[in-house]
DNA sequence: GGTAAGATCAGC
DNA sequence: CTGATCTTACCA
């Protein structure tokens, strides 16, 4: 694997992206991740995520609510993978899936508590030629970042970001609010390909946005699922 | 020690 | 629909 991350952009990214697209955005403060994950994904609708050049709109989130939440890998307590879910909040929590795959989540609530937000899908902004180049099973520019394997892919997130805190950003990578607000009445709805608690409506994306998720657009057009 | 299942994706 | 292929939980 090529190690695209070795020159992480830091805040002066910000600038530079800035100067291209007119909008220099606001990194997320600790206090907007240190609340109830569940309070805190649909608030992430809209803002963007920033990796070294890259970035993209969030479009879909799930809430995973630690030890209460069957799902979660924190269920059942401290393991040396989930132990970044259980620190501070504003770090990110990258797990390794099915042996193929990393997926990002930001860690939430009160340090001790494992709740985090997995990051589902992106909408590219920033760094698209280089989001193909890791990505070049995807045909089209929509199929870059609609997943939360394919979106680490795209950003060159791995384990090695696990831990990274996404407030003091030294990683490079960061979330940034440019004034995009989140959707007034953003979709619900289950979240997708867990196989306990699966009636806790507990994911969001932006409606009618192109880049959610194959997994979550089946579901939101009423498709069936897993049962 | 073995085995099954998993917060996924791509290719058939 | 299936294979890929790593981590953890759970059972013997």
């Amino acid at each position: 694997m090529s190690d695209a991350f070795s020159k992480p952009a830091g805040p002066r990214a910000t600038v530079a992206r800035g100067k291209e697209t007119g909008v220099v955005g606001r990194r997320l403060e600790r206090g907007f991740f240190g609340r109830d994950s569940r309070e805190v994904a649909p608030e992430l609708l809209g803002k963007l995520l920033v990796s070294g050049r890259c970035s993209g709109r969030i479009v879909e989130v799930e809430a995973y609510c630690g030890e209460e939440d069957p799902a979660s890998h924190a269920y059942r307590g401290m393991t040396p993978r989930n132990a970044t879910m259980f620190g501070r909040a504003g770090f990110l929590y990258v797990y390794f899936s099915y042996g193929v795959h990393w997926c990002a989540n930001i860690v939430c609530g009160q340090e001790g508590v494992a709740s985090a937000v997995l990051l589902r899908s992106l909408a590219p902004v920033a760094g698209v030629e280089e989001m193909r180049s890791r990505r070049a099973t995807a045909r089209r520019d929509r199929d870059l970042c609609n997943g939360p394997g394919k979106l680490c892919q795209a950003l060159a997130i791995t384990g090695r970001q696990d831990g990274a805190d996404l407030v003091e950003a030294r990683n490079g990578i960061w979330i940034e609010d440019d004034g995009e607000a989140p959707p007034a009445t953003p979709g619900v709805g289950p979240r997708i390909g867990i196989s306990s608690a699966r009636s806790e409506p507990w994911r969001w994306w932006v409606p009618g946005d192109q880049h959610v998720s194959a997994g979550g657009a089946r579901a939101a057009t009423g498709a069936r699922g897993r049962q």
